[in-house]
DNA sequence: TGTACATCAGTGAACGCGCGTTCACTGATGTAC
DNA sequence: TGTACATCAGTGAACGCGCGTTCACTGATGTAC
């Protein structure tokens, strides 16, 4: 089962991103140590330093790395939302229910987020990784914000409805969820937010 | 402006505390290390030692200190509500409203919740205080899923709702409400996140 | 097709610094008789 | 009221270990001619 040498070369910066941000994730990323990392790879801590300039160039491409990923992940699921159903309410609403139905199939036992965790540790990134940060935050704001401004202008709401909160309302719902279930080793904590957050978009828009 | 002596010392443990939470939730718990903290209370690191016998027990300690402080706030709050209102239903709406407009009023320019730092961290810390923390998040679910089903049965709502479900969203959308509010540097989203729950609450138990 | 050079993906050894922890000791206050 | 002892809240010096970073070097692969 040796890999071939090539095939072992290629992928390491990415294998290296994976496990760090696996340990980020349980251990915070001042206590993941680059030692820990390319034990895991296997290659020598001189190895580390030519695919990172420094411990904090690691960080940024963290981050780069998560909201890519973040973004393609959740863009397909409510593409295909609305591939299912032309009307925008209810393309959303099917978006929403398979972005449950993913979270529920999560293989991992306890799934975070490395916005939460960066954000809480803030203090050691410097202001271009912060900014990341914010603007993956904000890009989720805009893209929801719009679905749901959308969605008002086909079925008026009754009364006053703060849509902007509604929009981070679905990220606070995905944070939030995270940290229970982390906490609380129960991963169908964060399924079940995302159904309450779909009936509040429904019961919203909708008059009974 | 010296400090007697006398008084100089009573709050030491205490103030060892304060300024390490505040180091914690801006840097995570490794990060913080007992030579700053020692600098900011003004002993030596052998002091330090007097007070907890190891880092660990000063993670201890601020697990304790927090649900102790969380619970009694919040409690006030929520019975403020309740005094204000015989109604269960109408006593929380006007307890989420104290709340948010608390959250609204804070001092702190970003406020983080400890509960949300260590889970981001939690293979540094031992299973008690993993325990603990999840104690206290289950603590909550509690006492919010008791006033929902209190409320529930006053004003059976249309359909079926997951009371559990909504008992979390609570705090589900603090946690999250926080994260973004860090991220984001707007200590405005919290409070309209609770205003938000605060009219899920209401339009889920009554008819419109 | 063979040779020269450049680039890629690392190795190996050494470094200094900060951190958590230990240990023997101490001055001020409280308590027993 | 005075003395002996105990406790409280620390001090000061030393420790070893792990960590991030640097630097000179290297073998395998790719490219130019």
């Amino acid at each position: 089962m040796e890999m071939p040498a090539a095939r072992k070369r290629a992928g390491t910066r990415e294998r290296l991103l994976e496990v760090a941000e696996q340990a980020v994730l349980a251990k915070g990323f001042a206590s993941t140590s680059i030692e820990e990392l390319i034990a895991a790879v296997g290659i020598t801590k001189s190895g580390f330093f030519y695919h990172f300039k420094d411990k904090t160039d690691l960080a940024r491409a963290l981050m780069l790395r998560y909201l890519e990923q973040d973004r393609e992940i959740l863009d397909g699921i409510f593409r295909r939302g609305d591939d299912l159903n032309a009307d925008p309410l209810h393309g959303f609403l099917v978006g929403l229910k398979l972005f449950a139905e993913m979270l529920a199939e999560l293989p991992e036992a306890h799934p975070g987020c490395l916005a939460a965790s960066f954000c809480y540790q803030d203090q050691l990134f410097n202001r271009e990784i912060r900014q990341l940060n914010a603007e993956g935050i904000l890009a989720w704001r805009a893209r929801f914000r719009e679905r749901l401004e959308t969605i008002a202008r086909l079925y008026p709401p009754r009364g006053e409805v703060d849509l902007g909160a509604m929009a981070d309302m679905a990220s606070s719902l995905v944070e939030g969820g995270l940290i229970l279930g982390r906490v609380l080793s129960d991963p169908s904590i964060l399924p079940r937010q995302i159904l309450l957050y779909r009936d509040l978009v429904r019961t919203t828009f909708t008059a009974v």
